[in-house]
DNA sequence: CACAATCGTTCAGCCTGCTGAGTAATCATG
DNA sequence: CATGATTACTCAGCAGGCTGAACGATTGTG
C-alpha cells in the first residue's frame, strides 16, 4: 500500500488461466458474440435477431418454435420478434387453425439482409482462427448444450 | 398434437448439432451459467457479483481494477457493486491517494457468504461431467479469450 | 496559477436473458 | 354444454451486457 503500490492489479484472479472453466466459458462467449454482433449491426440486426431470420429459412414458425430451437422462454422470443417487425424483417400473424399461436414468416426486405448478413466464413473463423482444435471444442460444447438442456418429462 | 403433419419443428435448424460454434458457445454458455446462478441464489449472489467477491479475497482494489479483469465495462461492474453494497457484502470508499478511484472492499458478512458459496467441486462438476475432455475445452477457451480481448496499444 | 487533457466513475438508454403473473384460445371431462 | 386444465402469448419488472454522454478529480503544460 505504498504510494506506487503496482499490486493493485490481483496476481492470480486477474489471470484467466486461473478462472474456473465456467467463467472461462461466459467470458469466451461473451467476446465471440460481441465480435459477430459488430458485423450484424450493420443492418441493425445481433446473433439473436439473426438466428431467428435463419431459422425462418424455410417458411414460417409459430413463435413457440422459435424459442424452443433458440433455447430461450417465449418472453424473450416475443420480445426479438417484435423488433424484427419493427425493422420490417418479418411479420406476424394468428394461425387460422389454433388461434393462439402466432405464426411468424419473414418478409422479402428479411430475406435480403440474411443473405447480405450471413457470413458463415467470417462466422467461423472468429472461433477456428483463434482455437488449436476446433472439432474439438464443438464436440465438447456440443456434450454440454445436451447434458444441460432442460428435458420435458425429466429423468425417467 | 394428432395430426402434427404439419413439421413445424425445422429439420436442420432446431438440432445443434448445425449450428454454427459461435452459436453453440453461447448457448453453453447460457446453460451453465444458469445451473451455477441457481446455486447462488441462496445468498443472493450470481456469476457476476460472485466473480467480485471472489477477486476481492486478497485485498481492496479500485473499481476500475475489478473491471478489467471481469472483462466488462466499467459501468457494467459499477452496476454490480453497487448490488453487492446494497446486500451488505462490500464497501466503497474513496481512494485518499487518489481521489478518482472508488477502492472496493469486503464486509465481514462478504467473506462469510463467499465462503459459503464457493462450492468449486459443484462449479467444475458442471462443466466436467458433462464433457469429454474438459482440459481440452479448458485449453481452447482459453485461447479464445486471449485472443479476442481488446489489448491497449494494439499489437506491439 | 490557469487551463486543457485525461482518468475513474456515474447516469441514461437500449437489448437480451430471467421470473412471475395475467389473458385468451383450445382441449378434456363430466 | 359448462367447467377446469392446458397451451400460447404478452406485460411488468429485475439483472447483466453494451454505447454515449456527462461530471468531478487529477495531472500536465505554458
Amino acid at each position: 500500500m505504498a504510494d506506487d503500490d503496482d499490486a493493485q492489479v490481483p496476481d492470480r484472479m486477474g489471470d484467466p488461466a486461473h478462472w474456473a472453466t465456467g467463467r472461462l466459458l461466459s467470458t469466451a462467449a461473451r467476446l465471440v458474440e460481441h465480435a459477430w454482433d459488430a458485423h450484424l449491426a450493420t443492418w441493425g440486426l445481433n446473433h439473436a435477431s439473426f438466428a431467428v431470420l435463419w431459422m425462418l429459412e424455410r417458411g414460417p414458425l409459430p413463435q413457440r418454435s422459435l424459442a424452443t430451437s433458440a433455447s430461450v422462454q417465449d418472453q424473450t422470443m416475443s420480445r426479438i420478434v417484435e423488433r424484427l417487425q419493427r425493422l420490417g424483417y418479418v411479420e406476424r400473424a394468428r394461425s387460422t387453425a389454433d388461434r393462439r399461436q402466432v405464426l411468424v414468416s419473414i418478409t422479402a426486405e428479411g430475406r435480403r439482409v440474411r443473405g447480405l448478413a450471413q457470413d458463415e466464413r467470417l462466422a467461423e473463423e472468429l472461433v477456428t482462427d483463434a482455437v488449436p482444435d476446433p472439432a474439438a471444442l464443438r464436440r465438447d460444447l456440443l456434450a454440454l448444450v445436451r447434458q444441460l438442456s432442460p428435458r420435458r418429462g425429466g429423468p425417467a
